[in-house]
DNA sequence: CGCGACGTTGATTTGCCTCAACGATTGTGG
DNA sequence: CCACAATCGTTGAGGCAAATCAACGTCGCG
């Protein structure tokens, strides 16, 4: 329970300095939770209570659509966090389904367990600032690739990127994040060997 | 200059609770500026130094890709932030342009003061937080809308949840937004009127 | 071993772009 | 206040990127 959560002190501390002595009041506000492959943290249509930081192993975010065929909108690996921020911020239902896509440990922390530790901990409004400022600008860029290149150089981009990530993830998960088919990436794998 | 900034105030009042007094204070960090309809006040090129805060009027972030043409990523009306957030964190070169799209009034403040800032005034640290969350929360809304719908649909429901903004702006810069081509467009509201 | 999940391949279709030309509207200087 | 240009919107023909659909190979796992 405490050294799984070393990955997440360091991460804090990356952005804000804090003493050492405040760590173990901060952690206890969050649970820890080993989740299994294929396992659900948020189902689409239920509330969304709680915001995770993934210390081990991939989480994503997907939603299903008219078509029945599922749409991973974000992936979370080591030291990010995920939530539906509209529906967590709102404690509304979400639209969305958070699922393992290996079996991961997080820390789960639920709206009103955040609202106080931020109240508690100005370090941690002054984290939570960060993390939230470099995941809009991480959006910001993503919406202008989405722009910018043809699905072909989306998935050459990515892949040039995070080699290693492509080896962990099934290619109908890339496909499914970077908004084309599994064929239609299997096309341009071929391509791209000759 | 004062009667200008009571929006911001009330902006910020929506997310924190802070004495009156310190609105002079905080107020004091920021510029405030007019700008001409298509004045820019980022370029291309340059390193982003900026985040602004509409007071009124609209501004918009775009960049120009390969065959030349602009393409918006994001609007900025009343009480919104606006910057090339990934440029400005780490004071590098921006690929993006913030024009006016009309005649607008703004807040803006520097990196380095909005440092001093969040680090003088610790409600402002919470404001930020809120604020960028939000902000992300509805990019990742975006990110959904844009795998959720054909382009026919991304129009008419923004259409349907903007229709005063629709109004607003020329139709060019919507197609730009919504990421595809005024001719397009053109045709989606002529299947519309039958 | 056999089943289900995953990846590949090819034929066909379609949403949307490109390009070019032409109205409509706006604004601006004489 | 008008003339002219520039900007903006519309229309249509043709083309391409990527989706759809169906079938088949392959691998890992119970």
């Amino acid at each position: 329970m405490y050294t799984m959560s070393v990955p997440f002190f360091q991460h804090i501390k990356k952005f804000v300095s804090i003493p050492d002595e405040d760590l173990p009041g901060i952690l206890s506000h969050f649970q820890v939770l080993k989740v299994k492959k294929k396992q659900n943290l948020l189902e689409n249509g239920m509330v969304c209570r709680t915001n995770y930081f993934v210390v081990k192993g991939c989480l994503r975010m997907f939603f299903i659509n008219d078509k029945g065929t599922e749409q991973t909108i974000q992936f979370a690996i080591e030291n990010w966090w995920i939530s539906d921020y509209l529906a967590f911020l709102n404690q509304k239902e979400s639209n969305f389904c958070i699922q393992a896509v290996e079996t991961s440990e997080v820390l789960a922390i639920d709206f009103q367990t955040q609202e106080k530790l931020l109240a508690q901990y100005p370090a941690m409004e002054k984290y939570f600032r960060c993390v939230y400022q470099k995941a809009f600008a991480a959006s910001q860029l993503r919406v202008k690739y989405m722009y910018d290149f043809s699905k072909e150089d989306l998935y050459l981009h990515f892949e040039k990127w995070f080699p290693e990530f492509v080896q962990r993830i099934p290619q109908y998960l890339v496909a499914s994040y970077l908004g084309f088919t599994p064929e239609y990436l299997s096309e341009i794998r071929k391509k791209r060997i000759s």
